[in-house]
RNA sequence: GCAGGGUUAGUGAAGCGGUCAAACACGGCAGACUGUAAAUCUGUUGGCUCAGCCUUCGUAGGUUCGAAUCCUACACCCUGCA
C-alpha cells in the first residue's frame, strides 16, 4: 500500500492541503484536474493548461480505446508523449460512460458491453480490460472500473447492486493491476485508486469506504456523485465520509464541479477533483467571475463592456484585458478563440480557489 | 417594346381561397450544462391592456361570407426575344 501522502496543513474539520509524488510528478492538494478525455484539454495546448496552474489532465479510458486505441498510443510511446504533456496524467476507467452512454451499453456481472453511439461498435469493457487499456495508455494515476449509476430516479436495489458489484469488480480490477505491475519499480509504477459508490444511502456509502480502504489502492476515488442529485444531498454524502478517511492516501471526488461544490468537497477533505463543467462551460460562453457569480459573454449588456473577465484575475486572458466586449465578439462570430480564452480564465478560476487552501 | 418569372416577417425561403401572425433555416434574445456522444442543447423571436385583440405577406383598388393565396392597375427586380 502506497503510504505516499503527506499533509502539510489542516483547515476546518475536515480539510487539508498536502502533497503526494507520482511517477516524478509533484502534486500538492487540493487540486482540480481539467478533464482532457481524448487526450488534451479542447481547445487548449498543453503549455495554456499548464500556465493555469493545472497539475494534472484526466484522460478517458473509453474515448481513447476506441480512438486511437490504446496499442496506438503506447507504440508512440504512451499518452504523455502522444499528447505532448509533461505533467502528470490521470485516466478514469471508462465508467461513467455507463452512466453517459446508459442507452447504448449493457452490464453484466463480466463487465459492459458499450455499442458505439456514433458507428455502432461494439466494445466490451470488463474490470480487467479497463486496468490493461489504462496502463498500455500510460498515465500515472488510473481508476478501478466502477458501476456507476444516477441518482435522481433510481430504485434503492439498483444502488445496492451497483455498490455490491463495483466491489467484486474492484478486487478484479486490483488483481489484474497487480499481476500487469509485477516487474514495474514503486518509482514507476502507477496509483490505482478504488472508487466509492453507495448513492446517498449514508451507510453504504460509509460501508464502500471502509471496503476501499482496506484492499490495497493507492487512492480513494468517490464516484456516484453530481449525477442528478441535489447540492445539499452530496454534501451529505461527503460529510459522513469525511470522518472515516484515511490519512495517507490522496482523495479524489470523480467528476464535481462548481466552484461551490469544490469548496464543499476541499472542506470535508477532499484532495483532488475533476470536472468538464470549467472548460465546458467555458465553450458555451460561460464563465466564473468574482464570489462564484457566473455570467454569460454573450449576453448583450457586455456589448460594450470593456472590462476583463474578472477584475484582478491573474490569468492569461484577464491579465492580458482580453475585454468581455470582444470575448463576446469572438463567441458571436464563432471564432474558438474564445472558447480558449474562456477555458483559461475558468481553469485559473478553478486553481485559484485550490491555491488559496494551499497558501492557506 | 413584346413574352415569361418574381416581390412573404431582421435575412434567406415555404405557403398559392378558410385549419396563416404565416413552415423551415440563419440571425437576434435568454437559459442549461458537474468522472465530455456536448465549440452542444433548450426556450423565445410582429404589437398589445396577451386563454383575447390589433396591424402585417411590394403599393393601390377589386372579387369573395372569407385573400399572403384570385382579378386589375402601378412600382421595382430577373430571364428570353427585340
Amino acid at each position: 500500500m502506497s503510504q505516499r501522502f503527506k499533509t502539510i496543513a489542516t483547515f476546518g474539520k475536515h480539510g487539508r492541503s498536502g502533497q503526494f509524488s507520482v511517477r516524478g510528478h509533484e502534486i500538492s492538494t487540493p487540486t482540480f484536474m481539467p478533464d482532457g478525455t481524448r487526450g488534451a484539454v479542447k481547445g487548449l495546448t498543453p503549455e495554456q493548461v499548464s500556465e493555469t496552474g493545472v497539475q494534472v489532465v484526466l484522460a478517458n479510458t473509453y474515448h481513447l480505446h476506441l480512438n486511437p486505441g490504446e496499442a496506438t498510443i503506447k507504440e508512440l510511446g504512451g499518452i504523455h508523449a502522444f499528447a505532448n504533456r509533461q505533467g502528470a496524467m490521470l485516466t478514469d476507467s471508462g465508467g461513467f460512460q455507463v452512466f453517459s452512454l446508459g442507452q447504448h451499453t449493457k452490464v453484466t456481472e463480466e463487465g459492459v458491453r458499450f455499442k458505439d453511439p456514433v458507428n455502432g461498435d461494439i466494445r466490451m469493457i470488463t474490470p480487467e480490460k479497463s486496468i490493461q487499456i489504462q496502463l498500455d495508455l500510460g498515465a500515472d494515476m488510473i481508476v478501478a472500473f466502477d458501476h456507476l449509476i444516477g441518482l435522481s430516479d433510481v430504485k434503492a436495489g439498483d444502488v445496492r447492486a451497483a455498490f455490491d458489484r463495483t466491489h467484486r469488480w474492484l478486487d478484479r480490477c486490483v488483481a489484474e493491476f497487480k499481476r500487469l505491475t509485477k516487474g514495474v519499480s514503486p518509482e514507476e509504477r502507477p496509483m490505482l485508486f478504488g472508487v466509492v459508490q453507495g448513492g446517498l444511502d449514508l451507510e453504504l456509502r460509509k460501508e464502500s469506504l471502509r471496503i476501499i480502504q482496506q484492499s490495497d489502492v493507492d487512492g480513494i476515488a468517490i464516484g456516484g456523485l453530481s449525477v442528478g442529485e441535489t447540492r445539499e444531498e452530496m454534501r451529505t454524502v461527503l460529510e459522513a465520509l469525511a470522518p472515516l478517511h484515511d490519512a495517507d492516501r490522496p482523495r479524489f471526488l470523480l467528476g464535481v464541479g462548481t466552484p461551490e461544490d469544490l469548496k464543499i468537497a476541499v472542506e470535508n477533505g477532499i484532495d483532488m477533483l475533476d470536472c468538464v463543467l470549467p472548460t465546458r462551460n467555458a465553450r458555451h460562453a460561460t464563465v466564473w467571475t468574482s464570489d462564484d457569480q457566473k455570467i454569460h459573454l454573450t449576453n448583450e449588456k457586455y456589448k460594450k463592456d470593456d472590462l476583463p473577465i474578472e477584475v484582478g484575475c491573474d490569468c492569461y486572458t484577464c491579465r492580458s484585458a482580453f475585454s468581455r466586449a470582444f470575448l463576446r465578439h469572438q463567441f458571436k462570430s464563432g471564432d474558438p478563440l474564445a472558447g480558449t480564452l474562456a477555458s483559461i480564465h475558468n481553469l485559473r478560476y478553478m486553481m485559484r480557489l485550490c491555491e488559496g487552501y494551499v497558501k492557506g
